[in-house]
DNA sequence: CTTTACTCTGAATCATGGT
DNA sequence: CACCATGATTCAGAGTAAA
């Protein structure tokens, strides 16, 4: 209480040298308590998800997944995590200047929580963006859908502030000149960029990857802004900050971390303020699926597929297989099956009926192709 | 309440006739109500997104909420929000199936309150699948993110149901022999799918496109399911079951949408039966003990194994035991036995000799297997 | 030097049937 | 219900070793 206190009564710059570019260690909570509110202009939140993993996973070849089992991921139940995220919230929006955003990262096992909280506390919700991993972890188990993405939302403090700084010409000129959309392309963070100690075992369980918060800084600040990150690990935020040109503010419980992420943000350089233009992400895959083919209508279930020489004909199922008889498998299975080979390119082995003669379906997915790229982007 | 009794009181055949490929008329929960407990395999529920509810929203306890319909308070919207959520919520959960699953789709407006909600009944996620659009309305203000997508969430009943029906294998096949992801590209419904009364005016302001709707069904269901949409609107999840040979059971309040779905659901043919089957994978086929194969001399006791390497040796014993040495155990046991490891698929990790090179013993299972359908027929 | 093959790993709520 | 044996299951990318 006297430590709020007495922060609270230096001048502002003073105050401001105290924890502008530095990591405070601590409680979050506690933590931000300590801040003169209404001080940053950009929140960047990456909570525990609080996953409720059950046991040991390994993949096929037996190898066990190492997962985020690590105790500041648990909480008792629902309501203990909804406590633990309404208090930083809170305390987050105190320190948050009224034109501010935040932003907040999270998986299905706790984003929904966190954004009905955010609803409850006033935030006014701007949109939800999907970050779709280029390289995600598989489902081992073949029991789910491969998790693939991870959610962020982005909100203002108030409904009612309008004054909040959103980059829309730049993100669209770094974006072949259309609107950025709500769904980014990005790879996971490893390789280089991912922070290893000396037996190269990864710091972090759960490093974000620099590219993801460049382009949430680029979008929703301003050179010279504060950024401040409550759940600061491995100090990505910090780290993109600077060289991005803005001021950050950490918040991290484990020194492990702050010495990790001190080390990384000393080594880097702050880019020239003309070089300052936003990342872009990748391209999108052209990969088009040929159940995608069925989706579109382009192709209908119960259709008759042939070699190029009619010698084999298979019908397509509304489960986007291709059927000969009793057996049914993927496009390329079935071409490798007929043909008696390990494997086939199904694109170009089956063809379709049209004006009398064979088109091979890879012309069906150059035509779904075109519907796809728009979004691609 | 008598309609209730009324109904439990019917034998299960007759009791489904009355409601079964049927859009029921009336409140969602009240409908909801009329139905037998865990009598629908899968629900698709597409509830409204607006939070401004025009008055007819009822607590659990069937209290009415009111206090929407003056002054706009989003802390008293969210809670009758809320409230309704809740209600519907319970009221779905009764009617699913114990191995039942339930998807939902929304935008940032509602779907953190619904998911959250899902989670407090105990349903137990499995995935939050995005639908991206390739054809999105874009941001007019330019002061967003152009609102790409939607988010629908998967659950089951209860953590612990883990019968759901999710056919990997046949969405995996129609995806280029890869796994499916959480992120799924689709347009918006437009052109000839989307329904329009005489002045050219579209009927409903959210039909959903019958792709997205069909990759849930071949996801999650198999022919001959029920499937119920508790805000049915313009129908479409009762056109693609009726398509893809699944019953539904539709519930909607107003009756130009009852008019409307009927009338679109009357011209829908279903697929024939042959190319509505799904492709399913090993876990489907019938189990065979290793033992069976020398049952049926496909295997001779004393004869030796190998790994595909031929780095380890084992001799078949007479029982249906490897022996190796002095250890003996199970196909499996020993499989992972000689690798160190914790388990092991004896069926395609121990080969046997023919022709002068290695055969997997799992192509005897397959054989074992043929021969066990013959004698099944 | 280049190319190919193999290994390792990432926020994971990842099984089923019989006794 | 618990316990146990069976046996089904992975994608992209980086790094390293072999050819």
């Amino acid at each position: 209480m006297s430590a709020v206190r007495a922060l609270a009564d230096l001048s502002p710059a003073v105050r401001q040298s105290e924890w502008l570019d530095t990591i405070l260690k601590g409680d979050c909570v506690s933590a931000l308590e300590r801040l003169p509110e209404k001080s940053v202009d950009v929140i960047f939140a990456d909570p525990p998800y609080n996953l409720q993993l059950d046991g040991d996973l390994h993949r096929p070849d037996q190898s066990k997944v190492d997962a985020v089992d690590d105790a500041w991921d648990q909480f008792e139940s629902f309501e203990a995590y909804d406590a633990f995220t309404r208090a930083w919230l809170l305390a987050a929006r105190r320190v948050l200047k009224p034109n501010g955003t935040i932003w907040v990262i999270g998986s299905y096992h706790n984003i929904f929580r966190v954004g009905a909280k955010l609803q409850d506390l006033g935030f006014w919700i701007l949109n939800d963006i999907v970050w779709r991993k280029t390289n995600p972890m598989p489902n081992f188990r073949g029991r789910r859908f491969q998790n693939a993405h991870e959610t962020m939302i982005w909100a203002s403090r108030d409904q009612k502030s309008k004054g909040y700084t959103f980059n829309y010409e730049a993100l669209k000129a770094s974006n072949d000149d259309v609107q950025m959309r709500s769904d980014w392309l990005f790879p996971i963070c490893t390789g280089g960029e991912r922070l290893k100690n000396e037996n190269g075992d990864k710091i972090h369980p759960t490093q974000k990857p620099e590219a993801l918060v460049a382009r949430i800084l680029m979008a929703s600040t301003q050179p010279g802004d504060i950024v401040l990150d409550p759940f600061f690990g491995s100090g990505t935020t910090g780290a993109v900050a600077k060289r991005l040109g803005r001021h950050f503010v950490g918040i991290e419980r484990e020194q492990a971390y702050i010495d990790a992420a001190r080390k990384r943000i000393d080594a880097v350089t702050t880019l020239d303020r003309a070089d300052l233009t936003v990342l872009s992400g990748k391209r999108a895959e052209p990969r088009v699926a040929f159940v995608s083919l069925i989706d579109t209508g382009l192709m209908k279930p119960g259709a008759t597929l042939y070699d190029a020489r009619k010698r084999f004909a298979a019908k397509v199922r509304a489960d986007g297989t291709l059927a000969i008889g009793e057996a049914a498998g993927s496009i390329h299975k079935m071409g490798a099956r007929v043909q008696g080979l390990d494997a086939c390119n199904g694109w170009t082995f089956w063809h379709y009926e049209r004006n009398g003669g064979l088109t091979p379906i890879d012309e069906l997915r150059r035509i779904a192709r075109l519907g796809m790229e728009r979004a691609g982007a």
